[in-house]
DNA sequence: TCCAATGTTTCGCC
DNA sequence: GGGCGAAACATTGG
C-alpha cells in the first residue's frame, strides 16, 4: 500500500475518532484489554505509515505488500491482526505490521519528506537526491527518507511521465530534470490519491503492468532494476538510457 | 495451480 | 558497531 492509500485510510478512520471502543482483539502482540472503553484520538499518515493515537497508546500500522483494512466487511477465513469493535461497527486490519510508538512520534518523523504531506518540501528533497549522485533514479525514488510514500507503482508512472529510464543515475540529470523528478513524485502521488478515491486508479496506469507503451505501442520492458532489484516497467523507446541535458 | 509482487525488518556475517 | 545481503513475513490476483 502506497502513501496516497494511507491518506485515504486516515480519512476513513477519522469517522471513528471520539467513539468508544467496546472490544479489541486479534493476533498482534498487543494488550487488547487496554483498548476497552478507550477512544481513537487522531489519525496521521507519514509515507506508508498509518499512525493511530488512542487515549492510552499510539500505534503505527504498516501494510507492507499484502496488508489491508476493512470497515464492517470482514474478509472470509482471515483472522485480523487487529479488530476494533464499536457499537454497530467493526474495523479490521489484516496482514500488517503493528508497532507501539512513542506519543511524541511527531518529533521523529520528517513530514517534509512525505510526498502527500501539506508540508512536503521539494527543495529539501532536491538537496537529498543531490547527495546520491551515484544511485539509480529507480532506487532513489523508493527511498523513504527522501520520497516517503512512493512505492513501485508511483515510481514506474513518474519515470514514464518524465521519459526517464529507471537506471539513469542522479548524476545523469541536470538541475531542471532533478526538479521535475522531485515535483512529479508528489504531483503524481496526489493524482494517485484522486484516482483511487474515484475508484479509477488502474484505469489511469500508463506503464505499470502494461503490455505496450500507450505512446509508441512498443512492447513494455519488465525487469528487475537498480541495486534494490525491484521490478520496473518502462518503454525502451520513450525512456531511453541516455544522459539528460 | 503456481508464482510474482503496491515492502520493510531482522538476522547473521564480515 | 556499521554495512551488507539473505531470509523472514504474508497474501492473492492473474
Amino acid at each position: 500500500m502506497e502513501g496516497p492509500s494511507i491518506v485515504i485510510a486516515t480519512q476513513e478512520l477519522d469517522e471513528f475518532v471520539g467513539l468508544r471502543i467496546i472490544k479489541a482483539q486479534g493476533t498482534a502482540k498487543l494488550n487488547f484489554d487496554s483498548f476497552k472503553n478507550k477512544k481513537l484520538i487522531s489519525t496521521y499518515s507519514w509515507g506508508k505509515h498509518l499512525i493511530l493515537t488512542f487515549e492510552h497508546v499510539c500505534l503505527r500500522i504498516h501494510f507492507l505488500m499484502f496488508g489491508s483494512y476493512r470497515i464492517d466487511n470482514p474478509r472470509d477465513n482471515r483472522i485480523p491482526k487487529l479488530q476494533l469493535s464499536y457499537a454497530g461497527h467493526e474495523i479490521y486490519f489484516y496482514s500488517c505490521a503493528i508497532k507501539i510508538i512513542d506519543k511524541n512520534f511527531q518529533l521523529s518523523y520528517d513530514f517534509e519528506a512525505d510526498v502527500m504531506s501539506p508540508v512536503w518540501d521539494e527543495d529539501s528533497a532536491l538537496e537529498k537526491i543531490s547527495l546520491n549522485q551515484d544511485k539509480y533514479v529507480c532506487d532513489v525514488l523508493m527511498d523513504q527518507e527522501i520520497f516517503a510514500g512512493v512505492g513501485n507503482i508511483i515510481k514506474n508512472e513518474v519515470l514514464y511521465k518524465l521519459k526517464m529510464h529507471p537506471e539513469l543515475k542522479i548524476s545523469d540529470l541536470n538541475k531542471s530534470f532533478k526538479k521535475k523528478l522531485v515535483h512529479e513524485a508528489s504531483a503524481y502521488s496526489h493524482k494517485f490519491f484522486e484516482w483511487k478515491l474515484a475508484n479509477e486508479l488502474k484505469r489511469n496506469w500508463k506503464i505499470f503492468r502494461k503490455k505496450t507503451c500507450p505512446v509508441c505501442q512498443n512492447k513494455v520492458t519488465k525487469r528487475l532494476t537498480g541495486k534494490l532489484e525491484r521490478v520496473s516497467h518502462y518503454c525502451e523507446t520513450c525512456q531511453p538510457l541516455k544522459k539528460e541535458k
